[in-house]
DNA sequence: CAGTGGTCTAGACCACGTA
DNA sequence: ACGTGGTCTAGACCACTGT
């Protein structure tokens, strides 16, 4: 448990040697002891000044390795007191949500959408609650379904704030998805994802030509950029065919 | 567009004047820039050693703030050839997936949890496929039923890998359910998260109380510890009651 | 108050990819 | 070959915090 911090100067290569920068094989050294066990939770690392000592360079490389350590959730720094390993908190980990394109495609299908409904209004209340915007101003609401070979792979459900992006109301939408078109046009965004099971509805069951009832799976996302409401959309998967995949992985970098 | 490098060394306060540190600043400075549209996806940013003429800092502090761009996945670096504003890819997003006791208490209704099947065996060819790794051994069966007030919250059905976690089978699993006890018992892991909606099956809707083939959110998790299989656990959540929410923002930190 | 982390600097050398 | 980012150093000052 206790090392001895001063004299092993030349002791770095205990565990991993090869791979590039001094600050991966620090951090692939501390997180393996994290990860092993061997410093449990609540265990103090050594300061910042014996990490210097222990893998003989200046103090910026070590403070840049913790401080990624700190930011991938594995430590806790406090100052005065030192590092801390975290206890593994509330599972978390990446969702990732490709382009339905993509998506369809690298299941080796040819891919088709078709704009089934497209409507231009002024928002609504249920419009701005979907949204989360109290401004009122003019929507576009699309619907689409998104074919891979002779399925329907899922059907879209959308509504655009024209007041962010006007140029979504001269768009026909023929060749390019509303969505990969708004993740094209928006430079940036922020995202909030739901993810839920439902019974498929009358009209979502004869599109996907699945049985009413039957199980869906809705993923609803709303995005933001800068600040502004862009869209609104739900995604209706059929059944248990579609899958979400998330990963988490202590420090992917 | 192209700005005039040198001579705006006291411009910094252009836009974000008051947060904390240097880096904070030229970050959300730079941050501002690209989610507004103003340094569109391929626009090439500043060189380093022209921020640090703009920002009047040294170079080691623009790159803190590029590497963390990179990082982020807003920027892409290359050498000799700079910086440049990243298309937004593959939308992903920080997918939360909380303690089911702590879930339930967040809803203010009492959690409660019963274990409804034990088995210890030898690990089956489907064990191993579930667990992902090739090698036989010892293995822990549970199913467990997590109550919120007097509705059932949701199924597990979990597989335990004895060899790596031996002490699971002295555990009674009484007083803390097998989740929080292996979190808390094996220090870190890595997760796959497959989610998708399925009906219910016969017995889980006897359980769940809710008519056979009804939507149910599926959630199943492999967890690692350092290169070996610890558990498989298979989450069922009744209908929409239940939401999965993910969040993406270019820059958390 | 003392010691930790947080931040920043003004250099330096190197690797790599574009030209 | 040149210029970029990638990395690293040996200092420094400060803010916070636990004792």
């Amino acid at each position: 448990m206790a090392a001895s911090p001063v004299n092993s100067l030349a002791g770095t290569k205990e565990r991993s040697a090869e791979p590039g920068s001094l600050h991966q094989r620090i951090l692939a050294d501390i997180e393996d002891r994290i990860l092993s066990g061997e410093w449990p939770p609540g265990h103090r690392i050594p300061y910042e000044h014996e990490l210097t000592a222990r893998y003989g360079c200046s103090r910026m490389t070590v403070n840049k390795v913790l401080t990624q350590l700190a930011g991938a959730g594995l430590i806790e720094r406090r100052r005065k007191a030192g590092s801390f390993v975290r206890r593994p908190h509330s599972q978390s980990a990446v969702l990732d949500i490709p382009d339905i394109k993509t998506e369809v495609q690298a299941l080796g299908l040819p891919y088709r959408f078709t704009i089934t409904r497209r409507r231009k209004r002024r928002s609504t209340r249920v419009d701005r609650d979907l949204l989360e915007t109290a401004e009122p101003g003019p929507i576009l609401e699309l619907a689409c379904r998104h074919d891979a070979g002779l399925r329907t792979f899922c059907l879209e459900e959308r509504i655009v704030n024209l007041s962010a992006v006007p140029e979504a109301d001269k768009e026909p939408f023929a060749e390019i998805a509303p969505g990969a078109w708004l993740v094209a046009k928006v430079p940036w965004t922020a995202a909030e994802h739901r993810i839920r099971a439902e019974g498929a509805s009358a009209e979502a069951a004869k599109a996907l030509d699945i049985p009413t009832g039957s199980a869906c799976l809705i993923v609803e996302r709303r995005t933001w950029s800068a600040e502004s409401p862009i869209t609104f959309v739900r995604l209706t998967y059929p059944g248990p065919v579609h899958e979400l995949v998330a990963r988490f992985a202590p420090t992917q970098s």
